[in-house]
RNA sequence: GCGGCUGUGGCGAAAUUGGCAUACGCGGUGGGCUUAAAAUCCACUGGGGUUUUCCCCGUUGUCGGUUCGAGUCCGACCAGCCGCACCA
């Protein structure tokens, strides 16, 4: 008998897949599509546990689907744009496409050594000028739209990296790639790309996705989306010279009769003008210059003290004329709202304390609504509740609601102030000062200005030897040959723009470039694209909850506009797989504690891999490694394969039946009946759990469970029939085929298949054989039992009652239909309890 | 501070709808096979008893509630993790 040889079986069934082609798909509106994706890798490092986690999951979706007949799309490619490239460049002395490339070709031996099922074909690399052709076309579409502009902007700036960073790459105050690197702020002339234009979608669309998405990465979107429903409002400036105001935005406009001093934020651009001619308090210059210099550091923003002064400038409360002082404060934001807020101590709990601080009067306008009296001056903290306007002018009496439109209402018709709905959200930063990334397709001429560059010359492509230093400007600002070129309007000498694009737009649509990844006339084929999506499961890291898939929405909503796909979402399903840990943190090259996934199928085979990570944790709960127990899936798979090893000469040559429950009709050993029944109850839990609950280690359980069930009852000659033997081991083979496809193959070649099993469809269960026939009642008394019997299942409550009563001397009352149920005797209870 | 998630043996974990808590695996103990080791096979692995195909007790972070019955539902609390956070 032969061992089993994980390496000589995988490397055997990876060929064999690959020259029968059978994970290739082309679309076929004749049957069900499912699109299945893991989110693409970045190229860097080791491919390790933590990778492979993310594809088995997917892949064993894949497979099932597969086998369900589904027509199944699961593709895989490459994020390959990016600073590491660049950075291990410069470290190494290579090009960033040398050190990319690669790191792409060892992750794709990594891969197919795991046997994932993807269409490789549909490969695509984002750095390929194939590729990246189109994050060009896009961009230019958006130009055209007005949802790519370029203004100059304070932007975060990350002093290592030496480029820019979007919010969303900017973590507490730290650069979300050197976590001990503060980040700065510059004035740069930048691209941003509208998301806020989407804003309200984007936030709407939200509802499109419950059920689908984790209710966690919903709440997380909707937060960072922000929305507030507000107004904002125009105070004037007393003694004003010309006509000026501060405005404000509030969600409270119902509080401004309690507003005691307008707050401007450090960096408003009004205050120097402001201040200019006025006597202020002595050393306001200096304090105004700290605050601006102060960065937002996370540990600071817990702790910082408010502090501010006043500006010696008086504004308008424009609803009752009252006179109150400018001040400016540090923890105004001026990245929120309007950079000004009016200053409410008694119904805000930062007004009250930077009131309490600086002594401002605080003035109470709203009553709780149990009309409990709040005294001004007297408060201890601020009432922030919904109540009753009082000391309001006209407005008291009113319910917060009520007031707070009405005030509205005023505002607008009097001009100084309007409705207004605020978003968190920012428009997306897109200009990176770096080489190895899309180049945005725009030229500067001095007598055109800016050009965008035609979809005839695209794409533009980098420069083949830039000067990579990772400092200062861009690396392409720094070649000529890329630099300078004729302005396409007039023929004159202009300047191509040198700042690239942010990685992030290469993964906001490369899932729609895998149903037609070579296409060299469009992005994609509109028709296959309708036939593929929406991506039916989606599986990624949590982490991305709101970069990546935030901009994946909003780059789906501006296709949908440009008439490219008729659909809202592109994502109907999304799986947050937890993450591979070990040590209590995830596997990275930089905490040193990656199980390389090469060293794993070296070891014990791509399986064994696979049904670890499958068996040590349910998919989305994060997943301690541990080597020791890798051993026991080691140990099942070969004792699967020494049982099918065991049988396989005996039933090779009989007719296959899986499924069917051979015979069912026929009449059956004892023996018999118990191994089928087990398979049959196994086949249909791991159905179930396959089909919705995608808890893959109970499945896996069930699995050991029906194996160490079927080696209790050895020997099997004595007394179970061939067939039957036969239809036992195919069962097993094929419920483990989704997770463990080398094995399986291998196993199902010995039962006398050919195919490997690409063929074989998923196994029904029999129904009969799967149900319970026996279920046994614990009679109970005042929680005492009283008696235990035996019941066929399906016996109704007058056969089971006698039974019952026989057995524990009362006479029970059987409530409702199912078998488990309460009984009741005259004035007792009795429980019948069903096993 | 706000929002969310999670607390079950020595460990990873299981428990369709409220119905025998701890399946499956790891680790551990004892044994068979072996000159020996590895591999493999068998038994045990909450506590106690014992007449050992038998009984008792305890138990799902803590406290309370609903229910004949709660790991599961409700309330409060404790602990841990994650996200957001001077967002006006």
């Amino acid at each position: 008998m032969a061992e089993y040889n994980p390496q000589a079986i995988e490397a055997k069934w990876q060929k064999r897949w690959a020259d029968a082609r059978v994970f290739e798909t082309e679309a076929d509106p004749s049957k069900p599509k499912y699109y299945v994706l893991e989110m693409l890798p970045y190229p860097s490092g080791t491919m390790h546990m933590g990778h492979m986690r993310n594809y088995t999951i997917g892949d064993v979706v894949a497979r099932v689907k597969r086998m369900r007949g589904f027509n199944v799309l699961h593709p895989m490619g490459w994020d390959a744009f990016g600073l590491p490239a660049e950075n291990a460049a410069i470290q190494n002395k290579t090009h960033p496409r040398d050190w990319t490339n690669k790191n792409i070709a060892e992750f794709q031996r990594v891969l197919r050594r795991f046997g994932f099922s993807f269409d490789w074909r549909r490969e695509i690399s984002t750095c390929e000028p194939e590729y990246y052709r189109w994050n060009q076309w896009f961009f230019l579409r958006m130009l055209e739209r007005g949802l790519a502009y370029r203004k100059k902007s304070r932007v975060n700036w990350c002093p290592r990296c030496a480029t820019v960073l979007a919010n969303e790459q900017v973590v507490n105050g730290y650069c979300w790639r050197h976590e001990d690197t503060l980040v700065e702020t510059r004035e740069i002339e930048q691209w941003f790309l509208k998301t806020t234009a989407y804003a309200e979608q984007l936030l709407d669309d939200l509802k499109l996705l419950e059920g689908g998405w984790p209710e966690r990465v919903i709440t997380m979107q909707r937060n960072w989306i922000g929305k507030s429903e507000g107004a904002k409002v125009r105070f004037a400036l007393e003694d004003q010279k010309r006509h000026e105001f501060i405005e404000v935005f509030t969600t409270r406009i119902d509080t401004i009769y309690g507003a005691s001093a307008l707050i401007l934020a450090p960096r408003h651009p009004f205050v120097e003008q402001l201040m200019q001619g006025w006597n202020s308090e002595e050393g306001t210059g200096a304090k105004l210059k700290e605050m601006r210099q102060s960065s937002v550091k996370a540990e600071e923003l817990e702790t910082a003290e408010k502090v501010g002064f006043f500006t010696g400038r008086y504004a308008v409360n424009p609803f009752n004329g009252a006179k109150i002082p400018v001040w400016v404060g540090n923890f105004v934001l001026m990245e929120y709202g309007t950079g000004a807020v009016m200053c409410v101590p008694a119904h805000d709990e930062r007004d009250f304390e930077f009131a309490t601080k600086y002594g401002l009067a605080i003035p109470v306008v709203v009553q709780s609504k149990d009309g409990e009296a709040l005294n001004e001056g007297a408060l201890t903290e601020a009432f922030t509740e919904y109540g009753t306007s009082v000391n309001s002018g006209p407005y008291s009496g009113l319910a917060t609601e009520d007031a707070m439109a009405k005030m509205a209402t005023e505002a607008e018709a009097k001009g100084f102030g309007n409705r207004e709905t605020v978003f968190r959200l920012k428009d997306w930063g897109v200009s990176r000062q770096r080489y190895w990334g899309t180049p945005i397709p725009v030229i500067y001429c001095a007598k055109d200005g800016m050009v965008a560059v035609p979809d005839a010359d695209l794409p533009v492509i980098l420069p083949e030897n830039p000067k990579l230093t990772g400092m200062g400007e861009s690396p392409l600002a720094a070649t000529p040959e890329f630099v300078n070129v004729k302005c396409p309007k007039c023929g004159g000498e202009a300047r191509r723009e040198t700042d690239t694009m942010d990685t992030f737009v290469d993964s906001s649509w490369y899932f729609y470039r895998y149903c037609d990844p070579h296409n060299d006339k469009a992005p994609f084929d509109k028709g296959k694209v309708a036939y593929w999506f929406p991506i039916d499961q989606y599986i990624g890291g949590i982490t991305h909850a709101i970069l990546h898939l935030l901009y994946s929405r909003f780059w789906c909503k501006v296709m949908r506009d440009l008439g490219l796909v008729t659909h809202s979402e592109p994502i109907a399903r999304l799986f947050t797989q937890g993450m591979v840990q070990k040590g209590g943190v995830a596997m990275s090259k930089s905490k040193g504690n990656v199980v390389g996934a090469e060293e794993m199928a070296e070891k014990y085979g791509a399986d064994t891999g696979r049904l670890y990570t499958l068996f040590a944790a349910p998919p989305e709960k994060d997943l301690e490694w541990s080597e020791e127990s890798i051993e026991g899936s080691w140990r099942f798979l070969n004792r699967v394969y020494r049982l099918v090893e065991r049988h396989a000469e005996t039933v090779r040559g009989l007719k296959s039946v899986p499924g069917s429950g051979t015979s069912a009709t026929a009449a059956h050993s004892a023996k018999e009946k118990q191994l089928l029944r087990k398979t049959h109850q196994t086949l249909r839990r791991v159905t179930q759990d396959f089909e919705t609950r995608w808890h893959f280690n109970s499945a896996i359980a069930l699995i050991m469970e029906s194996t160490n069930e079927i080696h209790a009852l050895e020997p099997l000659d004595e007394g179970v029939r061939p067939e039957v033997q036969k239809e036992v081991l195919e069962l097993l083979t094929l419920m483990l085929a989704p997770m463990t496809p080398h094995i399986a193959a291998e196993m199902w070649e010995m039962l006398g298949h050919e195919d490997g099993q690409w063929t074989a469809a998923w196994p029904a269960f029999d129904a009969d054989l799967a149900r319970e026939t026996e279920v046994e009642i614990v009679v109970q008394v005042n929680g005492r039992v009283r008696g235990k019997l035996k019941v066929a299942a399906g016996m109704t409550e007058e056969q089971i009652v006698p039974l019952a009563k026989a057995e524990a001397g009362v006479a029970p009352y059987l409530d409702g239909k199912r078998v488990v149920k309460t009984i009741f005797v005259a004035d007792k209870l009795v429980n019948l309890v069903v096993s």
